[in-house]
RNA sequence: UGGGGUAUGGUGUAAUUGGCAACACGCUAGAUUCUGAUUCUAGUAUUCCAGGUUCGAGUCCUGGUACCCCAGCCA
């Protein structure tokens, strides 16, 4: 992932890199990071922040990052997202080497680090029912009142916690709480929650256990126990940092990490909440985790984006403590970026209307060559056939032209890439009057594109030949949302865009488009990029559209006020 | 009338010890073009507010304001 610019460092600094900077400059070399994802969801772009972060900052100091599960709650985690998040992190181009660790790989040792704790008077076992808990907890203005049992000996504390993972309690009967200050500012202070009694099938532990760390209980520690010496969280964290020191002291850990925070990724038109895309998923707003409309790696994967253009995305929004909304037009800019310089180019007529060239002979084939990616010679060159009968795109002619419009209408000569100058010379209707074919005459002087008399045209239309096409279905997508912040007013559900995607059933494909491998995406010319769906069949090939090629003519008619 | 944070163009970020507010995206023009794409050129617009210190403040001081997070036995 370096590149062989020696010089330009393609990753500016930020307050997280300044402080490992200082931290190294100082004599504390080892960095080592970590992304720590709970396995109950898939990751979204927000998660591509923290990967690219976490392990960029690691690869730059020469340290390492590791892969951390943070799987304490099996109410709510699975194997599935286990394997996905491996995928996905994979596919985003990180590789944590031999460092995949799991929080459950530790519940030993946590075990043993609470029964020090109580031993050390610092934790003790509450009776109160989670409802009491709330209500003995204060509230954000007043201070909480201690618990009954707060006082409890260490022998007392002991024996109850051993028999909270004998099993003894029902679920929810009792809960392990650190003796803080329930008259803190803070209330992760006011005696948070170290462990509850949860019978549940752990993922990794089976039912090893019946009582579970928390969160607070599980974090900290295990960064210690991986020796992560920055230890790189979101916003919503920073009040928790005060516990997640308070641990680390009160407990024989072998390291003494460091947490630092940022602002988690929002962007407009879609929504970054693990919480809301299970909703999305669940309620069958999408068809899955991978539908390409989601801001899931999976989905944005399907889509056809490059995770190059995800990581110089993540590069380009930064890393502050300020929240902040990102705009997609950044994203879809990167990712345009990105396949503008690399993606083959190719032909393909969405909605077909059908051209028969009237001086062209019938049954004969041309051969033409054409360029598979001007950005890059070394992907060299395909012939693409040429027919009597042709398909091109439907909008690409209008009978009654307004004089903005350069493409075909009547009279109208246009280049059809790669091969020839064309005159529309015929409209033919159906009784209704729909427009069902285009007669057209061509100019034999002028294969390849270009007119030894050095006339010009205004337009170049892409096509493809009706005899050699190859059919497919295309998807083309568009914003999930219709609001730039979906949910910010009433439910997320009506914010859904209804023309998020659009079937065209029957679209034409230039033959070379046959064998494209599933994964890899392609610029239509003239349309878009687009990449192979699973879903293909073998007599129907399917394509979703990545993202469309920016369109000066389609952003005129909309500021003319629609079409005519 | 708790605690923790954050404020720089439309958006995201930058700005050595206080020294001409910069970069990118977007947008608007124009040039080039066998993709109305790409590329190129130009333009557009910024320090939350009020005081203060200073020759000079985005940066320092004082006082405000706005917004975000926290009352899971979620993470």
């Amino acid at each position: 992932m370096s590149t062989n610019e020696n010089t330009a460092p393609e990753q500016p600094g930020d307050f997280i890199r300044d402080v490992i900077s200082t931290d190294v400059a100082a004599g504390r070399t080892d960095v080592v990071t970590r992304f720590p994802p709970e396995p109950n969801g898939y990751l979204h772009i927000g998660h591509a922040k923290s990967i690219c972060l976490n392990f960029g900052v690691a690869e730059e100091f020469g340290g390492r990052c590791h892969l951390r599960f943070d799987d304490t709650n099996p109410a709510k985690e699975e194997q599935e997202f286990i394997d996905a998040i491996q995928a996905d992190v994979r596919w985003l181009g990180f590789d944590w080497g031999d460092h995949l660790y799991f929080a459950s790989d530790n519940f030993e040792r946590l075990y043993e680090w609470a029964e020090h704790l109580i031993s050390e008077g610092n934790a003790y076992v509450d009776d109160l029912s989670a409802d009491e808990i709330r209500e003995y907890r204060g509230t954000l203005t007043e201070p909480g009142r201690n618990s009954p049992h707060r006082d409890r000996t260490p022998d007392e504390n002991l024996d109850l916690f051993r028999r909270m993972r004998a099993g003894e309690f029902d679920d929810g009967g009792r809960v392990l709480r650190a003796k803080i200050d329930m008259a803190s500012g803070n209330i992760n202070l006011r005696d948070p929650v170290l462990y509850r009694i949860l019978r549940a099938p752990h993922p990794r532990t089976g039912d090893a256990w019946c009582i579970y760390p928390t969160y607070d209980f599980a974090h900290g520690q295990s960064d210690a126990i991986e020796g992560v010496t920055h230890s790189l969280c979101t916003l919503e964290f920073e009040d928790h940092r005060p516990l997640y020191d308070w641990l680390v002291e009160n407990l024989p850990t072998p390291a003494t990490p460091r947490q630092y925070e940022f602002a988690r990724l929002n962007l407009t038109y879609s929504m970054l909440s693990k919480r809301r895309l299970t909703a999305l998923v669940n309620d069958g707003h999408v068809d899955g985790w991978n539908d390409p409309r989601m801001p899931t790696l999976a989905g944005l994967r399907r889509r056809g984006l490059p995770p190059e253009a995800l990581r110089d995305f993540a590069g380009r929004i930064g890393v502050t403590k300020s929240d902040s909304v990102v705009e997609m037009a950044l994203l879809d800019h990167c990712v345009r970026e990105y396949l503008n310089k690399h993606a083959l180019r190719r032909m393909a007529v969405l909605d077909p209307l059908k051209v028969v060239i009237e001086n062209y002979p019938e049954g004969e084939t041309d051969e033409l060559d054409a360029v598979n990616n001007p950005e890059d010679e070394s992907a060299g060159k395909r012939v693409v056939p040429f027919s009597r009968e042709l398909w091109v795109e439907r909008e690409d002619f209008m009978e009654d032209p307004p004089k903005k419009f350069f493409r075909l209408g009547p009279g109208r000569e246009v280049r059809l890439r790669y091969a020839f100058f064309i005159t529309c010379t015929d409209v033919i209707k159906d009784a209704a009057g729909n427009i069902t074919e285009l007669r057209c005459t061509y100019d034999p002087e002028t294969r390849g594109g270009n007119a030894p008399d050095g006339r010009k045209v205004k337009a170049t239309l892409h096509w493809v030949s009706v005899a050699h096409a190859i059919p497919a279905e295309v998807r083309l997508y568009d914003h999930l949302f219709t609001r730039t912040d979906p949910g910010a007013e009433g439910d997320m559900a009506d914010d859904i865009n209804p023309q998020s995607l659009t079937v065209q059933a029957d679209c034409q494909l230039e033959p070379a488009l046959a064998d494209v491998a599933a994964g890899e995406t392609i610029q239509f010319e003239r349309l878009g990029y687009f990449c192979a769906d699973p879903d293909a069949t073998p007599d129907r090939l399917v394509f979703n559209r990545t993202i469309g090629l920016r369109d000066a003519w389609a952003k005129m008619q909309k500021q003319s006020g629609g079409k005519k």
